[in-house]
DNA sequence: TATGGTTGTAATTAAAATGGTTACAGGTAA
DNA sequence: TTACCTGTAACCATTTTAATTACAACCATA
Protein backbone atom coordinates (compact mmCIF):
# COMPACT_ATOMS: atom_id res chain seq x y z
CA UNK A 1 0.00 0.00 0.00
CA UNK A 2 1.18 3.43 -0.65
CA UNK A 3 0.05 6.81 -1.51
CA UNK A 4 -0.64 7.80 -5.10
CA UNK A 5 2.28 8.86 -7.12
CA UNK A 6 0.03 11.61 -8.30
CA UNK A 7 1.18 13.61 -5.64
CA UNK A 8 4.65 13.48 -6.11
CA UNK A 9 3.98 14.21 -9.66
CA UNK A 10 1.77 17.07 -8.93
CA UNK A 11 4.54 18.61 -6.60
CA UNK A 12 6.75 17.88 -9.89
CA UNK A 13 4.22 19.73 -12.82
CA UNK A 14 4.03 22.79 -10.04
CA UNK A 15 7.57 23.73 -9.53
CA UNK A 16 8.66 22.61 -13.60
CA UNK A 17 6.00 25.21 -14.16
CA UNK A 18 7.49 27.90 -11.73
CA UNK A 19 11.03 27.14 -13.47
CA UNK A 20 10.08 27.16 -16.76
CA UNK A 21 7.97 30.25 -15.79
CA UNK A 22 9.22 32.44 -18.62
CA UNK A 23 8.41 29.48 -21.29
CA UNK A 24 5.24 27.49 -22.47
CA UNK A 25 4.60 24.91 -20.24
CA UNK A 26 2.33 22.68 -22.16
CA UNK A 27 1.08 18.78 -20.96
CA UNK A 28 4.08 17.74 -23.35
CA UNK A 29 6.72 19.92 -22.45
CA UNK A 30 5.68 18.87 -18.48
CA UNK A 31 5.43 15.06 -19.55
CA UNK A 32 9.13 14.93 -20.94
CA UNK A 33 9.91 15.93 -17.39
CA UNK A 34 8.01 13.48 -15.43
CA UNK A 35 8.75 11.16 -17.92
CA UNK A 36 5.16 9.93 -18.55
CA UNK A 37 2.25 10.45 -21.33
CA UNK A 38 0.93 14.03 -21.66
CA UNK A 39 -2.61 12.27 -21.24
CA UNK A 40 -2.02 11.63 -17.86
CA UNK A 41 -0.48 15.23 -17.05
CA UNK A 42 -3.70 16.82 -18.37
CA UNK A 43 -5.28 14.80 -15.83
CA UNK A 44 -3.57 15.88 -12.83
CA UNK A 45 -3.34 19.45 -14.32
CA UNK A 46 -7.21 19.50 -14.58
CA UNK A 47 -7.33 18.62 -11.03
CA UNK A 48 -4.53 21.25 -9.71
CA UNK A 49 -6.69 23.35 -11.95
CA UNK A 50 -9.96 22.80 -10.09
CA UNK A 51 -8.26 23.15 -6.80
CA UNK A 52 -7.11 26.51 -8.14
CA UNK A 53 -3.93 26.16 -8.08
CA UNK A 54 -3.08 26.70 -11.88
CA UNK A 55 -4.52 28.36 -14.94
CA UNK A 56 -4.70 26.73 -18.13
CA UNK A 57 -7.24 27.43 -20.94
CA UNK A 58 -8.79 24.88 -23.49
CA UNK A 59 -6.89 25.41 -27.04
CA UNK A 60 -4.34 27.86 -25.05
CA UNK A 61 -1.35 25.87 -24.95
CA UNK A 62 0.55 26.12 -21.40
CA UNK A 63 -0.02 26.03 -17.43
CA UNK A 64 0.40 28.68 -15.08
CA UNK A 65 0.45 28.90 -11.03
CA UNK A 66 -2.29 30.49 -10.36
CA UNK A 67 -1.11 31.70 -6.67
CA UNK A 68 1.91 33.28 -5.38
CA UNK A 69 4.54 30.27 -5.11
CA UNK A 70 4.59 30.77 -1.39
CA UNK A 71 1.19 30.54 -1.00
CA UNK A 72 1.12 26.90 -2.39
CA UNK A 73 1.72 24.19 0.48
CA UNK A 74 2.15 20.46 -0.41
CA UNK A 75 -0.76 19.82 1.59
CA UNK A 76 -3.23 21.64 -1.08
CA UNK A 77 -1.35 19.54 -3.68
CA UNK A 78 -2.63 16.46 -1.39
CA UNK A 79 -5.46 17.80 -1.48
CA UNK A 80 -6.33 18.80 -4.75
CA UNK A 81 -4.80 15.33 -6.04
CA UNK A 82 -7.15 13.59 -3.35
CA UNK A 83 -5.42 10.53 -3.29
CA UNK A 84 -6.88 10.15 0.12
CA UNK A 85 -10.69 11.36 0.69
CA UNK A 86 -10.79 12.82 4.15
CA UNK A 87 -10.28 10.37 6.99
CA UNK A 88 -10.06 7.37 5.16
CA UNK A 89 -5.76 7.24 4.84
CA UNK A 90 -6.40 4.19 6.36
CA UNK A 91 -8.64 1.07 5.83
CA UNK A 92 -10.89 -0.28 8.25
CA UNK A 93 -11.84 -3.49 8.26
CA UNK A 94 -16.23 -3.00 7.97
CA UNK A 95 -17.58 -6.00 9.24
CA UNK A 96 -16.90 -7.16 12.41
CA UNK A 97 -19.31 -9.49 14.35
CA UNK A 98 -22.06 -6.76 16.13
CA UNK A 99 -22.62 -9.90 18.68
CA UNK A 100 -18.95 -9.38 20.00
CA UNK A 101 -18.25 -6.78 22.89
CA UNK A 102 -15.32 -6.19 20.74
CA UNK A 103 -16.25 -6.10 17.37
CA UNK A 104 -19.07 -4.26 18.11
CA UNK A 105 -16.93 -1.22 19.43
CA UNK A 106 -13.67 -1.70 17.85
CA UNK A 107 -14.21 0.30 14.79
CA UNK A 108 -15.45 3.60 16.88
CA UNK A 109 -12.26 3.15 18.90
CA UNK A 110 -9.82 2.89 16.87
CA UNK A 111 -11.45 5.65 14.44
CA UNK A 112 -10.31 9.02 15.82
CA UNK A 113 -6.72 7.59 16.51
CA UNK A 114 -6.48 7.17 12.92
CA UNK A 115 -7.82 10.45 11.99
CA UNK A 116 -5.53 11.80 14.36
CA UNK A 117 -2.38 9.98 13.00
CA UNK A 118 -3.61 11.44 9.56
CA UNK A 119 -3.95 15.10 10.81
CA UNK A 120 -0.23 14.75 12.23
CA UNK A 121 0.70 13.69 8.86
CA UNK A 122 -1.27 16.61 6.92
CA UNK A 123 0.31 18.77 9.17
CA UNK A 124 3.94 18.32 8.02
CA UNK A 125 2.35 18.88 4.44
CA UNK A 126 1.10 22.43 5.45
CA UNK A 127 4.18 23.44 6.53
CA UNK A 128 6.09 23.33 3.57
CA UNK A 129 5.46 24.99 -0.08
CA UNK A 130 6.64 24.77 -3.21
CA UNK A 131 8.57 27.63 -2.58
CA UNK A 132 10.73 25.54 -0.24
CA UNK A 133 11.21 22.95 -2.71
CA UNK A 134 12.04 25.65 -6.01
CA UNK A 135 14.64 26.77 -3.46
CA UNK A 136 16.03 23.13 -2.03
CA UNK A 137 16.39 22.49 -5.91
CA UNK A 138 18.10 25.11 -6.71
CA UNK A 139 20.17 24.75 -3.77
CA UNK A 140 21.11 21.00 -4.44
CA UNK A 141 21.88 22.17 -8.08
CA UNK A 142 24.48 24.44 -6.84
CA UNK A 143 26.33 21.96 -4.67
CA UNK A 144 26.74 19.92 -7.43
CA UNK A 145 28.02 22.64 -9.52
CA UNK A 146 30.59 23.15 -6.71
CA UNK A 147 32.46 19.87 -6.68
CA UNK B 1 -5.39 3.87 -1.63
CA UNK B 2 -5.45 3.40 1.78
CA UNK B 3 -3.68 1.47 4.62
CA UNK B 4 -3.92 -2.08 4.76
CA UNK B 5 -6.88 -3.24 6.70
CA UNK B 6 -4.63 -5.86 8.56
CA UNK B 7 -3.23 -2.88 10.91
CA UNK B 8 -7.30 -2.64 12.07
CA UNK B 9 -7.54 -6.73 12.16
CA UNK B 10 -4.62 -6.80 14.49
CA UNK B 11 -5.54 -4.14 16.66
CA UNK B 12 -9.06 -6.36 17.19
CA UNK B 13 -6.78 -9.37 17.12
CA UNK B 14 -4.81 -8.15 20.40
CA UNK B 15 -7.91 -6.42 21.92
CA UNK B 16 -10.41 -9.47 21.64
CA UNK B 17 -7.06 -11.66 23.22
CA UNK B 18 -7.31 -9.30 26.31
CA UNK B 19 -11.60 -9.76 26.83
CA UNK B 20 -11.24 -13.35 26.22
CA UNK B 21 -8.32 -13.48 28.59
CA UNK B 22 -9.85 -16.13 30.72
CA UNK B 23 -10.55 -18.13 27.75
CA UNK B 24 -8.97 -20.08 24.17
CA UNK B 25 -8.64 -17.28 21.61
CA UNK B 26 -7.71 -19.82 18.46
CA UNK B 27 -8.13 -18.45 14.65
CA UNK B 28 -11.92 -20.12 14.55
CA UNK B 29 -12.61 -18.17 17.65
CA UNK B 30 -10.91 -14.84 16.86
CA UNK B 31 -12.40 -15.21 12.83
CA UNK B 32 -16.08 -14.95 14.25
CA UNK B 33 -15.11 -11.75 15.83
CA UNK B 34 -13.99 -9.95 12.85
CA UNK B 35 -16.47 -11.41 10.68
CA UNK B 36 -13.67 -13.15 8.16
CA UNK B 37 -11.69 -16.76 7.52
CA UNK B 38 -9.54 -18.37 10.09
CA UNK B 39 -6.99 -18.93 7.71
CA UNK B 40 -6.76 -15.18 7.64
CA UNK B 41 -6.47 -14.62 11.08
CA UNK B 42 -3.75 -17.15 11.51
CA UNK B 43 -1.97 -15.47 8.70
CA UNK B 44 -2.09 -12.13 10.75
CA UNK B 45 -1.82 -13.84 14.17
CA UNK B 46 1.53 -15.14 12.49
CA UNK B 47 2.92 -11.69 11.91
CA UNK B 48 1.82 -10.24 15.54
CA UNK B 49 3.92 -13.41 16.68
CA UNK B 50 7.37 -12.85 14.55
CA UNK B 51 6.89 -9.21 16.35
CA UNK B 52 6.55 -10.61 19.72
CA UNK B 53 2.91 -9.51 20.63
CA UNK B 54 1.30 -12.60 20.97
CA UNK B 55 2.47 -16.31 21.65
CA UNK B 56 0.94 -18.74 19.69
CA UNK B 57 1.82 -22.48 19.41
CA UNK B 58 1.59 -25.19 16.72
CA UNK B 59 -1.38 -27.13 17.30
CA UNK B 60 -2.45 -26.12 20.21
CA UNK B 61 -5.24 -24.11 19.99
CA UNK B 62 -5.03 -20.53 21.65
CA UNK B 63 -3.23 -17.03 21.38
CA UNK B 64 -1.80 -14.93 24.39
CA UNK B 65 -0.49 -11.72 24.72
CA UNK B 66 2.95 -11.85 24.87
CA UNK B 67 3.31 -8.80 26.59
CA UNK B 68 2.23 -6.40 28.84
CA UNK B 69 -1.25 -4.87 27.59
CA UNK B 70 0.02 -1.27 28.34
CA UNK B 71 3.57 -2.20 26.76
CA UNK B 72 1.67 -3.06 23.05
CA UNK B 73 1.62 0.50 20.91
CA UNK B 74 -0.49 0.78 18.00
CA UNK B 75 2.52 1.50 16.12
CA UNK B 76 4.15 -2.08 17.22
CA UNK B 77 0.68 -3.51 15.59
CA UNK B 78 1.44 -1.38 12.46
CA UNK B 79 4.86 -2.67 11.86
CA UNK B 80 4.09 -6.07 12.96
CA UNK B 81 1.80 -6.68 9.55
CA UNK B 82 3.95 -4.25 8.04
CA UNK B 83 1.35 -2.17 6.24
CA UNK B 84 4.15 0.47 4.98
CA UNK B 85 7.79 -0.65 4.26
CA UNK B 86 9.85 2.23 5.84
CA UNK B 87 9.66 5.41 4.52
CA UNK B 88 7.59 4.12 1.76
CA UNK B 89 3.80 5.34 2.87
CA UNK B 90 4.41 7.46 0.08
CA UNK B 91 4.79 6.72 -3.99
CA UNK B 92 7.27 8.76 -5.80
CA UNK B 93 6.63 8.74 -9.31
CA UNK B 94 10.08 6.98 -10.24
CA UNK B 95 11.78 7.79 -13.61
CA UNK B 96 11.38 11.37 -14.18
CA UNK B 97 14.35 12.97 -16.93
CA UNK B 98 17.32 13.61 -15.18
CA UNK B 99 18.34 15.79 -18.11
CA UNK B 100 15.88 18.78 -16.43
CA UNK B 101 16.69 20.55 -13.89
CA UNK B 102 13.44 19.76 -12.09
CA UNK B 103 13.27 16.15 -12.91
CA UNK B 104 16.98 15.12 -11.70
CA UNK B 105 15.94 16.70 -8.28
CA UNK B 106 12.57 16.53 -7.09
CA UNK B 107 12.71 13.01 -6.03
CA UNK B 108 15.76 14.18 -3.64
CA UNK B 109 13.82 17.57 -2.65
CA UNK B 110 10.62 16.09 -1.83
CA UNK B 111 11.78 12.69 -0.14
CA UNK B 112 12.69 13.53 3.59
CA UNK B 113 9.57 16.07 3.60
CA UNK B 114 7.49 12.60 2.92
CA UNK B 115 9.42 10.68 5.54
CA UNK B 116 8.93 13.79 8.25
CA UNK B 117 5.21 13.04 7.59
CA UNK B 118 5.15 9.38 7.86
CA UNK B 119 6.91 10.14 11.11
CA UNK B 120 4.61 12.42 12.43
CA UNK B 121 1.76 9.80 11.75
CA UNK B 122 3.71 6.88 13.28
CA UNK B 123 4.46 9.23 16.31
CA UNK B 124 0.76 9.51 16.90
CA UNK B 125 0.14 5.67 16.67
CA UNK B 126 3.11 4.88 19.46
CA UNK B 127 1.18 6.99 21.67
CA UNK B 128 -1.76 4.62 22.14
CA UNK B 129 -1.69 1.31 23.41
CA UNK B 130 -4.08 -1.51 24.06
CA UNK B 131 -5.00 -1.03 26.77
CA UNK B 132 -6.23 2.13 25.82
CA UNK B 133 -8.32 0.38 23.22
CA UNK B 134 -9.16 -1.87 25.89
CA UNK B 135 -10.66 0.86 28.00
CA UNK B 136 -11.77 2.96 25.41
CA UNK B 137 -14.70 0.01 24.73
CA UNK B 138 -15.30 -0.82 28.06
CA UNK B 139 -16.07 2.86 28.33
CA UNK B 140 -18.22 2.94 25.16
CA UNK B 141 -20.17 0.17 26.39
CA UNK B 142 -21.15 1.57 29.72
CA UNK B 143 -22.47 4.30 28.52
CA UNK B 144 -24.84 2.08 26.11
CA UNK B 145 -26.09 0.86 29.05
CA UNK B 146 -27.08 3.17 30.95
CA UNK B 147 -29.24 4.79 27.71
C1' DT C 1 -1.04 -45.25 18.94
C1' DA C 2 -5.11 -43.76 16.57
C1' DT C 3 -8.24 -39.59 16.68
C1' DG C 4 -9.98 -34.99 16.55
C1' DG C 5 -8.82 -30.58 16.52
C1' DT C 6 -5.34 -26.93 15.89
C1' DT C 7 -1.57 -24.00 13.77
C1' DG C 8 1.27 -22.81 9.72
C1' DT C 9 1.56 -21.97 4.95
C1' DA C 10 1.49 -22.50 0.00
C1' DA C 11 -1.41 -21.93 -3.92
C1' DT C 12 -5.31 -20.03 -6.03
C1' DT C 13 -9.08 -16.93 -7.04
C1' DA C 14 -11.85 -12.69 -7.42
C1' DA C 15 -12.13 -8.03 -7.03
C1' DA C 16 -10.24 -3.55 -6.83
C1' DA C 17 -6.86 -0.06 -7.60
C1' DT C 18 -3.38 1.96 -10.29
C1' DG C 19 -0.78 3.83 -13.94
C1' DG C 20 -0.64 4.13 -18.48
C1' DT C 21 -2.51 4.59 -23.23
C1' DT C 22 -5.47 5.63 -27.17
C1' DA C 23 -8.82 8.29 -29.34
C1' DC C 24 -11.31 12.10 -30.18
C1' DA C 25 -14.34 16.19 -29.30
C1' DG C 26 -13.91 20.97 -28.66
C1' DG C 27 -11.23 25.13 -28.35
C1' DT C 28 -7.61 28.77 -30.03
C1' DA C 29 -4.79 31.37 -32.96
C1' DA C 30 -2.51 32.38 -37.10
C1' DT D 1 -8.57 26.39 -43.23
C1' DT D 2 -4.80 24.54 -40.69
C1' DA D 3 -2.02 23.13 -36.98
C1' DC D 4 -1.83 22.57 -32.38
C1' DC D 5 -3.61 22.46 -27.86
C1' DT D 6 -6.67 21.04 -23.68
C1' DG D 7 -10.25 18.07 -21.71
C1' DT D 8 -12.07 13.52 -21.15
C1' DA D 9 -14.01 9.19 -21.87
C1' DA D 10 -12.90 4.57 -22.63
C1' DC D 11 -9.92 1.01 -22.34
C1' DC D 12 -5.96 -2.07 -21.05
C1' DA D 13 -2.27 -4.29 -18.37
C1' DT D 14 -0.32 -4.82 -14.09
C1' DT D 15 -0.25 -5.05 -9.35
C1' DT D 16 -2.28 -5.38 -4.96
C1' DT D 17 -5.53 -7.01 -1.79
C1' DA D 18 -8.53 -9.86 0.75
C1' DA D 19 -10.45 -14.06 0.77
C1' DT D 20 -10.44 -18.91 0.19
C1' DT D 21 -9.02 -23.75 -0.34
C1' DA D 22 -6.22 -27.37 0.80
C1' DC D 23 -3.08 -29.76 3.30
C1' DA D 24 1.17 -30.77 6.01
C1' DA D 25 2.85 -30.64 10.65
C1' DC D 26 1.74 -30.64 15.36
C1' DC D 27 -0.39 -31.64 19.98
C1' DA D 28 -3.31 -33.66 23.71
C1' DT D 29 -5.86 -37.33 25.03
C1' DA D 30 -8.55 -41.41 25.18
Amino acid sequence: MSISSRFAVGVHILTLIEFNKEGVSSSEYIAASVNTNPALIRKIVGMLKKAKLVEVHPGIAGAKLAKNLSEITLLDVYKAVDVVQDNELFNIHENSNPQCLVGRNIQDAIAPILATAQLALEKVLSGVTIEDIVQDIINKEEQNRER
